[in-house]
DNA sequence: ACAAAAGTGTTATCAGTACACCCATGC
DNA sequence: GCATGGGTGTACTGATAACACTTTTGT
């Protein structure tokens, strides 16, 4: 089966990435501008995304994409879901765009939302013109896209509450008040140090490690660690019904 | 723009119905059938699906094969994956089938999963030979059905414990143990009936009828309902990091 | 010595869990 | 009158929530 693109199929990715600096949320998003001898006819950001090949897995296709972008492979990634809206792709702008590619008026998009540490991209010289901008301070996007990166949104807000799937956003090794800034940022709400602390310490996949930080300039704090294995090990199935 | 199947794009629906008398979970399937001169060839059930049309959305198109089987519309519908390997429909069996329908070899499928109450289909003359399975003793299955199905129970189990969507499998009047046995079928759990009784009574989206069951042959129980509009005013979202 | 962020304890309240018997009804 | 499923109360335990000050470090 020779490798084709499917023409009326794309993934598109959400690319998550953390700030612990600013202490933002923030997407990575690319670049598109298209201008004419008079004028500039697009100029807006949109998600990175690709047509899925006719002989590639749903997944492979966003980790290719992915991949493309950052160079990073083996990152947090989960399909949220399919966008298909006959009208998707028709607003103005995006119709001028898509004269210039392959894309089928109708194509419906699997959507992917990846999580991964700010750290690890570099996008120094990133042949796309990718940037990194706050979940809450979006810049003006194609297509259908923002509504994809809100989606993306609410799932990670519902399931970073039942999953420990925000040490994917994190630096191996973090601090307890790092982690709470991260849950702050992501659910927009403040929680008391106090007792984040005691919750977190107390689990038993948050190992203290032999370390401070180093490099700040005030008290260093301590590091911790997340163990994967722990918390597997841990069935942490719980069945509580609080609906 | 004319009314085209989309071919390499469908739908599929799990369809849950909930039995209250054999307090069974169960999935809704269509018989699929084909013989040749000497032999049987094909054998099995599979879900309900059709192609996406391109001039409709997705959500749509589920909406309109749900129709199409039950006859019923405005029941409760999630979208909870694409599913698109492409080795999906590539087992002898579907192949042979496949040659008789209009499919693309290399289909990706958007998988919706439906809660309704099964007094509400009425299988006389269904014309797809639709029938009830209970989840715990599905029939062999075709495609790659039986995975779907499993995936969407997955979810099933998860979004019950955080939101009322078990309202929806019940008649509007129900009684307390008829909810009980409904998770209990869900999550394959036992539930102590004092403290689920305690917990649910004191739900405030939870009604308390002036009536009791009647054609019942035993002490006839109280009749509740659920009101979406008290839960929807209670803001029930908290914040409870269980991870 | 000072600024800045790290780190620490106690109490009150609420929710979950475990557990066994009586009651009302239809037959 | 009896079998069946409906319905009830209490005590224990663990988790959450509210709340303010001291400590450590780098500069």
């Amino acid at each position: 089966m020779k490798s084709e693109k499917i023409l009326n199929l794309s993934v598109d990715c959400v690319v998550f990435g953390y700030d612990t600096n600013t202490k933002s949320l923030n997407v990575l998003l690319i670049k598109r501008f298209l201008e004419s001898e008079k004028e500039i006819l697009v100029d807006d950001y949109v998600l990175t995304g690709y047509h899925v090949y006719n002989n590639e897995t749903l997944d492979d296709s966003a980790t290719r994409v992915l991949k493309e972008l950052t160079g990073l492979t083996n990152q947090y990634k989960k399909q949220f879901k399919a966008f298909g809206n006959p009208d998707r792709l028709t607003n103005p702008k995006d119709l001028i765009w898509i004269e210039n590619e392959e894309f089928n008026l109708r194509t419906v998009t699997i959507a992917y939302y990846f999580l991964l540490k700010t750290e690890d991209v570099d996008l120094k010289d990133n042949k796309f013109d990718a940037k990194w901008f706050p979940i809450n301070a979006l810049p003006e996007i194609g297509f259908d896209h923002e509504k994809i990166i809100l989606e993306a949104y609410e799932d990670l807000k519902v399931k970073c509450l039942s999953e420990p799937i925000i040490f994917k956003l994190l630096p191996d090794k973090f601090t307890i008040n790092e982690v709470q800034d991260l849950y702050q940022s992501i659910l927009g709400i403040e929680i008391d140090n106090r007792n984040f602390r005691r919750k977190l310490i107390n689990k038993k996949y948050i190992i203290a490690l032999d370390e401070k930080q180093v490099g700040v300039s005030k008290k260093p704090a301590q590091l911790y660690m997340f163990s994967m294995d722990i918390y597997n090990k841990m069935f942490s199935k719980n069945y509580l019904i609080s609906m």
